[in-house]
DNA sequence: GTGAAAGCGCTAACAC
DNA sequence: GTGTTAGCGCTTTCAC
């Protein structure tokens, strides 16, 4: 446990000031060649860093990032997150990393925790439980207290704030449109986060292109539900009508379900029954057969988010107005539908 | 953009001096009853939240962990992780992540970063190139300057720290003497982490438990390789030769590429092939069939994993022994192996 | 060319 | 019961 090297130390055992230290190390014009030389050599000896909590208070910053996901163990959240980490890294900064487990009063507490000076802003994704109740103030009185928010894919208009999002209305669209161009009359909606905005905007794009193809919308075709065995079993029920020759499945857990069961009640896909989902590309692949899906270029997401953060961060005036980002999506065929 | 409050403001409004405020905010006896709650409610009038930097500065500690994961996308990873955020968040620590990317040199450097004050301790997983090419002075210099490090998964006996493991020998003993069990004779070994030393391990347990049940180890069933197509064509020649009736998969890729090669091939799981994997539950039971895996317990491993660090961070004597923790997989018997 | 001193925000030993 | 002061490690202005 030997003490780290400090200015202080580097100086006194040098016989110079601590100023003269701080100089040299940072190659001043002030400090002679020779004395540099000397410092820079000791200073390396010592294998000196300095610190950077001294740094950050000095200088009222700390080139740190928190990011609050609502959950890890997602993909999509675990892909953007690497992007975020990619992109602050290169550009010096840190990132302190929290998860909100979907819940507010743990997404309030972690900002509230992290606005003391840790962080230089935020970028997140809208907990669930927070989406649900409307809850927004936490967000607003951290922006004003000075520290900038990005938003992520779950994301609300009720704060100002720069956002990334994809274009779930299109993407929802462009799928259902897919579905319909490759010959489903009868295409079922399934959602387990119609309690988030992206999942509200994934239903209105499959019931546009419903509606332009001038296919009535069928009511017994739509299912909302929770990751939980109910709707399993309601899944279940909608497969065993036969009723069904497409499926557009706005979440992972949706998408592998219906897929998991319709194979086990002795669906043929893509024959018998078309699916597209929301998913995870890695994993989409390795089911039998693969699920195609709409591709909603996750890092990227993440990398956006970073840059738009930093950008505001070291922007020279302040208030630049706030921006949205739409990351175009992709539409990825596999094996799980039929080729036009 | 309004200033955070801070001590030295409220001092001055209040006509105080800054070690009343700060005495006061902690509830100190010294100070009388009137003044505290004068003070606290002004303090909380303002929103005064004490920075944390110059708290850190003072203490000369940081209560943040830092951790450094080979890569987020791996669900084992992601679990891990999650597991040491929750533990490390409800014994007052933050969490720093840093993400290798299998790279020696990034985690040299994020490690080195981070060592500047950032953290107080790190939790990390060896990066791959690190582990081959053994080159591990960098955590000795760590650990040498004070700072503690607890390692996961992969490991090595080079380095003198905190452990937690799973008993990967014994897991794969089990796995496979399970495959034995239900029948199998021909038995495959698939990985793609030979280089680390959990594959390394894992590849022990099959040959012991081969040895045990007197069956001859087969050079042509043990199939190494990356994560390509190369790997792919190296399975599907083995399928094809039909002389395999049991699987076991080392890492996920293996698993599922076998599970997905052998059904395109016309194999029925579990009747002609049985499948084991080291895998991530939640998309094991995703495949149909779902697949039989050794489960690790990840975020019990992250949970272990943060405890450790922790305890030696808060520690009063020094050098406390270092432990490692084994922690015991389970054999989750799924669709695609046989019922005994 | 080098050093002294102030200050970032906080705590704590020590005065008064 | 309240205030003064020093100091955590660093940078930077100003003096010499």
């Amino acid at each position: 446990m030997k003490a780290k090297a400090t200015l202080k130390q580097i100086a006194k055992e040098l016989g110079v000031s601590v100023s003269t230290v701080s100089k040299a190390l940072s190659d001043s014009q002030e400090i002679s060649q020779a004395t540099k030389d000397k410092i820079k050599e000791f200073a390396a000896l010592k294998n000196y860093k300095p610190n950077l909590m001294a740094k950050n208070l000095k200088y009222q910053k700390t080139n740190t990032i928190g990011v609050i996901i609502p959950n890890i163990l997602n993909s999509f959240f675990a892909k953007v997150f690497s992007g975020i980490e990619e992109t602050a890294r290169k550009r010096g900064y840190n990132i302190v990393t929290a998860i909100s487990n979907e819940s507010l009063e743990r997404e309030k507490q972690l900002m509230e925790m992290l606005n003391n000076g840790a962080v230089d802003g935020f970028i997140l994704s809208i907990a669930e439980e927070t989406q649900m109740t409307k809850n927004f103030q936490h967000y607003n009185s951290i922006i004003k207290s000075g520290t900038p928010i990005v938003m992520f894919d779950r994301i609300t208009d009720l704060v100002k704030s720069d956002k990334v999002i994809v274009d779930d209305l299109d993407s929802a669209f462009d799928a259902t449109q897919h579905l319909i161009n490759i010959g489903c009359k009868k295409i079922a909606l399934l959602s387990t986060i119609d309690n988030l905005s992206v999942g509200k905007l994934r239903f209105e794009g499959y019931k546009k292109a419903l509606e332009l193809n001038k296919i009535d919308l069928d009511i017994n075709l739509i299912l909302m539900g929770d990751e939980d065995e109910i709707y399993d079993q309601k899944i279940e029920v909608l497969l065993a009508t036969k009723k069904v020759d497409g499926v557009f499945a706005v979440d992972e857990h949706s998408a592998t379900r219906a897929m998991k069961l319709a194979l086990q009640n002795g669906y043929d896909i893509p024959k018998d029954l078309n699916v597209i989902g929301f998913a995870d590309g890695a994993w989409s692949r390795r089911l039998t057969p693969s699920l195609s899906t709409v591709s909603q270029h996750a890092p990227e997401i993440g990398e956006k988010s970073a840059n738009l953060l930093i950008d505001r961060l070291t922007a020279k005036e302040e208030a630049i107005e706030y921006k949205t980002i739409v990351i175009k999506t992709e539409l990825r065929q596999r094996d799980s539908t039929r080729k036009l």
